[in-house]
RNA sequence: GGCCCAUUGGUCAAGCGGCCUAAGACACCGCCCUUUCACGGCGGUAACACGGGUUCGAAUCCCGUAUGGGUCACCA
């Protein structure tokens, strides 16, 4: 049986779309569930749109999503080099074979030709189609305009009538009429190719079996198997891809914050969360599962799970999803993640593995961390309003006075632990005779200053230690007086 | 506009002619647990775009309509 050989052929642009990593990570699953090889190749044919360090950006979050490939332009392989300027040599080579065998021509039109071609077709209200205009060209004409050096660019040469179809693993089969294709450039007048021919000469000379990309080539697949039976090669077999949308309407884009897996990661999200979430987005296991490492996928990936309409990228499940590896982890590995968001704590005596320990159920992203830890630093200028709570029974003159209880207990735990502050408290719960709440709230108010806090009163005062605690309950005590 | 493609709850989606008075997940709402907030547990609201066929039977097949997307570059 024949290698499976898929290969993730992106553009440098400076970052990774959600979409193409998506992508990739199929391509991934494709080749490597069975038993493929899996190659980047790097599209840099537009010279216009050189990147510094793009390409750079490609290699790092392929080896940081663990995408390991077989073969590229960073590791090497049988079939390179796997950067396409690198190729310009050999495309211009097949370029010309191909006018040989009449599946291409030279063409010398002007740009403002062209452009004159387009606005004819525009006010027609036609699709755009070279007219063939140099496909009339003599043989003699030809070959002194080229001696002459005069710029030329290889035209893709389209049968007139009938249609070309292909079969496409998820779509199914599809048919264009040949008069709906344009004879399009294969080879621009810089010497580079265009996609449309670089991806097939490179596909065909790299032996890739399944081509994995966007539905946005949907239309101008006819046009490559053209080329493909021009030169008398194999066709490989396709899988294209519906879109990862923002709305029912738009993309997700770079422009509008919302495509970069970079901001994503610099965002606070796990990496193994995002590509958990995006694999998701336009495949389904056919189980309820829903987490799944890559190693994992690589077992169960079938194409059947494929879907054929653009999903929309719901930041809410992703969230949770995160928020769910997060909760997943060992507590050590939580912890390291979340240190470098412990930077506002300061001076501040806090048990950093305790408060690790707190957070850990509560965060959904990482960068949420340091709002909800800021108290720890510095109480909050909080209005006492914050001691009324009705669920918890509590007012005013009551929380001045338990709170005034509160510090005398707890002045007098010795061995400052959870344990004993707890059951310090509870006791005084039990001799005035009044609810939890009453008690711990009004200490929870006053050691954090805030509505919400990542954990009860007894799990704060643990965590500032004895003196800051009787501290913050002073302090409480002073409001609590001023307005009675 | 021509051509191609898609259409199940707010979102991701299962479903491939009878098992569908349509799964599951996120979100939302309620209840329970609880020292706040979370976590966790239990429950709830909510969908086959529309119209014609085909068939004993259609979310599933066919044809139209509508809506959305893609494409029509010397960009990929």
């Amino acid at each position: 049986m024949r290698e499976i050989r898929t290969r993730f052929a992106p553009s440098p642009t400076g970052y990774m779309h959600i979409g193409n990593l998506r992508t990739a990570i199929y391509e991934y699953l494709v080749a490597k569930s069975q038993n493929g090889k899996f190659i980047l190749r790097i599209e840099d044919t537009d010279q216009e749109r050189y990147v510094e360090g793009a390409i750079e950006v490609i290699y790092n979050t392929m080896h940081s999503v663990g995408l390991h490939y077989d073969e590229g332009p960073d590791v090497g392989g049988d079939y390179g080099p796997y950067t396409q300027s690198e190729r310009k040599g050999i495309y211009k080579e097949y370029a010309h074979r191909l006018v040989e065998q009449g599946g291409a021509y030279f063409c010398f039109c002007s740009k403002d030709r062209l452009d004159n071609l387009r606005k004819e077709c525009e006010s027609r209200k036609e699709a755009f189609r070279y007219d063939g205009h140099c496909q009339q060209l003599s043989k003699e004409e030809i070959d002194q305009r080229l001696n002459n050096n005069e710029p030329y660019v290889v035209r893709q040469k389209v049968p007139q009538g009938g249609t070309t179809s292909f079969t496409d693993l998820v779509y199914g089969t599809i048919t264009v009429e040949n008069s709906q294709l344009d004879e399009g450039v294969l080879l621009k007048a810089d010497g580079m190719p265009t996609y449309n021919f670089a991806n097939v000469i490179d596909d065909h000379l790299m032996q890739i079996t399944h081509v994995v990309r966007g539905s946005e080539y949907l239309s101008s697949t006819p046009k490559y198997n053209l080329v493909y039976q021009a030169f008398g090669w194999e066709i490989p077999d396709y899988i294209h891809l519906p879109p990862i949308m923002k709305t029912a309407e738009k993309k997700l884009s770079k422009r509008e914050g919302d495509a970069s897996f970079e901001d994503f990661v610099n965002k606070g999200y796990l990496k193994e969360a995002i590509v958990n979430y995006i694999v998701l987005l336009g495949w389904n296991p056919g189980t309820n599962e829903e987490f799944f490492t890559l190693d994992e996928l690589i077992q169960i990936f079938s194409l059947q799970g494929l879907s054929k309409s653009p999903a929309i990228f719901d930041p809410n499940k992703l969230r949770w999803m995160n928020g769910e590896y997060i909760r997943r982890m060992s507590l050590e590995k939580f912890h390291a993640l979340a240190t470098p968001y412990y930077t506002e704590l300061n001076g501040s005596s806090v048990d950093q593995m305790k408060l690790s320990k707190l957070l850990q159920q509560r965060t959904e992203v990482l960068s949420e961390i340091p709002e909800k830890i800021d108290f720890l630093a510095q109480l909050p200028d909080y209005n006492v309003e914050m001691y009324i709570n009705k669920k918890m029974k509590t007012n005013l003159s009551d929380s001045l006075e338990h709170l005034k209880e509160v510090k005398e207990v707890l002045a007098g735990v010795n061995n400052w632990e959870f344990a004993d502050i707890h059951d310090s408290l509870f006791e005084l719960v039990n001799t005035l005779g009044v609810k939890n709440g009453q008690i711990l709230w009004p200490l929870r108010t006053a050691v954090s200053g805030k509505d919400v806090s990542p954990g009860g009163g007894v799990e704060l005062a643990e965590l500032m230690g004895k003196q800051e605690t009787l501290r913050r309950i002073e302090i409480g005590i002073d409001k609590l007086a001023q307005i009675s």
